[in-house]
DNA sequence: ATGCTCACAATCCTATAGGATATGTCGCGA
DNA sequence: TCGCGACATATCCTATAGGATTGTGAGCAT
């Protein structure tokens, strides 16, 4: 869940099929509406149904999936123009204080590892990446300040918008990779150098340009397929 | 989930199994730290185990549980006394805002049935009321606020916080409650009457009271039982 | 007496089959 | 054309069995 996870925490089959699924989801394998059948899966996974029913339990409870209760799964819809906005409004209102308590006084321990990885996380994938590495590489980047912010709550409210996943639901903008790399350059380095004001304001400016750059391409998606109403939305087999 | 929620909707054993361990948590029937076992559970509320396991992938998704691979699940331990802080800090965020947004201008065609259950929400259980009964009402009152925010992203921002959760766990102050009610209703009336700044102040002020209220709770419960450390979490069968 | 190794029991995880119930569709009659 | 009832489908739930892993406790060596 967490990018600073370095465990190599045993994983189930459950997990398996959470993750799977979850990727399909975010990487519109599974379109909005698409029906779930659990015994479906589980033969396409190649293994039984309980551990596929944990995972759609879980995706369920994070707002992915929607359940009917004796009629199955089913993909939520992409989030409207006017959720977008929203949720980037409520961006702004977390992660620019979670960049201001990262630059804040820490532990000055191990503060030389952590600006390396902060250095690290900050860059994006060069050429010949995947659109999802992208997005990957941007939500660890995110997930990495809110962590450092020191307040487990915090970096939990941040990560449960799942931002990331939304936006790339929707779309992204390839040609604005290289800006985004600039600004987290320019988030973390007013971390590291402990400027708690201007990381604040670094972040603060990150999202209002990613908001820009993200609404053109959310715009588009959603005129381009305007739900195109399958009424037989056919079930993944 | 939502208090707003008047479908009738239809009810699996596995939401059942859900909300009845959910309400075992809050009311601390389990302890920090205790040991669920699967097929315990199953015994004990008479039914199979594959609704007891998609409870509990929702609750540990959720933050209430913690899994452990091949060990079980265990009840996730109460905030500490810095998260305690950071809750209220990121509630102080969020839900003046909502207050805020909620008084703005909206559709004003169900004001009136509107207003009315949002004073009928901000009313708090009178004598003879239980604990847990102050608390959730307490919890709807909030989820109003942020249900008419107009913000899906931000009412599920809000909820998703579980704070009324974690308050309860760790304590109530039933001597607070007069003041909680007018204190409720003074947000209720300034998002009524339209006055975006003067509900945003409101509930800042009483989010302020409220954390004040409860931190003396909280300090008390975390100082009573300091994790009496049982080597051996007897598993609820 | 202390520390280490091995075996046992408990528990979790997975897999599979089958019955009960609700949904959705199709066809029939008014 | 519209409403009603039966069928097929799909889901939910149950039950059971076997493989895998963890943790405990006894036994032995030092």
């Amino acid at each position: 869940m967490t990018a600073t996870s370095a465990t190599p925490e045993k994983r189930t089959l459950a997990d398996e099929a959470y993750t799977e699924l979850k990727s399909r989801v975010i990487r519109s394998e599974l379109v909005p509406g698409a029906k779930l059948s659990i015994d479906g899966l589980a033969k396409q996974l190649a293994f039984s149904q309980t551990p596929i029913r944990e995972a759609l339990a879980r995706l369920e409870s994070e707002g992915l999936l929607a359940r009917r209760p004796l009629s199955g799964y089913t993909v939520e819809p992409l989030l409207s123009a006017a959720e977008f906005e929203d949720l980037f409004e409520i961006r702004m209102m977390l992660e620019p204080r979670a960049a201001r308590r990262a630059a804040e006084a820490r532990p000055a321990g191990l503060v030389a590892a952590e600006a390396e990885a902060l250095k690290i996380a900050a860059r994006t994938p060069g050429t010949g990446a995947d659109k999802l590495d992208f997005t990957e590489a941007d939500a660890r980047f995110h997930d990495s300040v809110a962590e450092l912010s020191g307040s487990a709550q915090l970096a939990k409210a941040i990560r449960r918008l799942d931002a990331h996943l939304h936006l790339h639901r929707a779309y992204i903008e390839p040609e604005s990779i290289e800006e985004t790399e600039v600004e987290h350059l320019a988030i973390a380095d007013a971390i590291i150098a402990k400027q708690p004001l201007a990381a604040e304001e670094a972040m603060c400016r990150h999202l209002e340009r990613s908001q820009i750059r993200h609404r053109a391409a959310f715009e588009a998606a959603r005129t381009t397929e305007p739900a195109p109403k399958p009424k037989r939305a056919k079930a993944t087999r």
